[in-house]
DNA sequence: TAAATAGTGTCTTTAAGACATTATCGA
DNA sequence: TCGATAATGTCTTAAAGACACTATTTA
């Protein structure tokens, strides 16, 4: 809110705006990012694939709202929802984003674990998960949204314990390679990349007891579960492309 | 905007929100950083200093309205305007941020070089920059968004070339210097950064002709102007502090 | 046994940190 | 001359890249 209002004046002589959040909520499954939808049963976009998302109650901040909705699309427990990372991407106020009426919408980025598919009560009826990188074109402006949180994810895998946030758990460190793998679509070494998350303090550590044992074939891996850290240092750099086609949009957003 | 709308429902029916921009508006002048505050002439919080800022019309984007409010406070003119760096921080939606009525606010930070005193019309009669970290008590909840945008403004400058966004088109390496040690508040050491900042590809590119000197003492200093880049490969990180008593925040936003 | 995956060790290369040193100005 | 600031060079250290090799499981 800000300074200069102006003097004398009434709520209602300004702009009304409905305002309302919008999830790009992701897991990785099967080596590949996957992005949560619901099927839109009313115009405008009747049938398009949307992110989830509603209106803001009237005393009810947006991170209570996503966390509100979220709940509703996944079925998920209050435990779950409640410890789930969920980060403010940004905010869209194109005044014809929405052709109904003049909306602004603050959209999240959320990370699960792999889950089993949505069981929706009420709204999420018709959710279901699609790999993010074949979505089909989205209603209102969800194409650019969702781009925009692969784009942060992406950017913050580099200098925070983030990750860990894809994975169960207790994770193997393959697992947690997979998931760096998988969002930024490069391969990595894995001498390197094990000395690189074991040498960062607070990262992962150990889970006492016997190991498990990964698809079956080979070697038994080792257990971890994320720790205290938050923030990587010195970051994880993603690969630079050095070839001549870039590939993706220049600038990062973070 | 959302997907589960619910069924024919009116856009009256939703609960209105006022939609404002405010700003952190950004620069280093004597090795200090400044922000852009002005004096409220009404209530609530009347006489206290706050954010440039102010509501969307009703057709326009938030980054619009971000532009026209900075204008109005700063007198600067349309070119500059439209060049400067502004970039979208956070959205504030607290029930309870704004006592009049439900307000939720798009935040952005702005840099801009070392200009002269805002030349107020209007609103902008009471605006003037504070040491950013001399602020007292502000307004509404501007003491956390001017926290936030610094803590952004500071992440930003290890990754991207955003400081010259701070020097005027000309400039010297240790103005570029002054930039970054003024915003981290560490001092950095001149042979490395001068190293850093010509091998980084796009940074800075030398100006033709005769140099010009720094303060009148010492020996004239190169100019450089921005170069085409806008991300830092690999990013200039800044100094890790060793000590046992963490003087920031814990993790970073960006 | 072979195939598959986990984990270790080492050499090379890159980039940052920590300086010493030289250059060029004004007073 | 000296003090101040700019600019260059060099040695050391930290971290990443590349990749050979060993270990332990299932089929």
């Amino acid at each position: 809110m800000s300074a200069p209002a102006p003097e004398g004046y009434d709520p209602h002589a300004y702009a009304p705006f409905a305002v309302t959040v919008d999830l790009a909520v992701f897991t990785v499954r099967e080596a590949r990012l996957h992005v949560l939808l619901v099927e839109r049963g009313q115009e405008p976009h009747r049938g398009r694939w949307a992110l989830p998302g509603g209106f803001l109650l009237p005393r009810e901040a947006a991170e209570d709202a996503a966390r509100r909705e979220l709940a509703e699309e996944t079925g998920l427990g209050p435990g779950a929802i409640g410890a789930l990372h969920l980060e403010q991407l940004r905010t869209y106020t194109d005044p014809d984003r929405d052709p109904r009426m003049r909306v602004v919408s603050v959209a999240y980025a959320a990370l699960l674990p792999d889950l089993p598919e949505p069981r929706g009560g009420g709204d999420a009826a018709s959710a279901r998960w699609w790999d993010a990188g074949s979505t089909g074109p989205l209603a209102f402006d969800h194409d650019t949204i969702l781009a925009d949180a692969h784009d942060r994810i992406g950017a913050k895998l580099e200098y925070s314990c983030l990750a860990t946030a894809f994975c169960p758990a207790e994770f193997t460190l393959g697992e947690l390679q997979q998931v760096y793998e998988t969002v930024w679509g490069v391969e990595l070494d894995r001498p390197n990349f094990r000395r690189k998350v074991l040498s960062a303090p607070g990262f992962v550590q150990p889970v006492d007891g016997p190991p498990r044992r990964t698809g079956g074939r080979g070697k038994p891996a080792a257990l971890y579960r994320a720790g205290d850290a938050t923030a990587l240092h010195p970051p994880l750099l993603r690969p630079q492309r050095t070839d001549a086609s870039p590939s993706g949009p220049e600038g990062r957003d973070r």
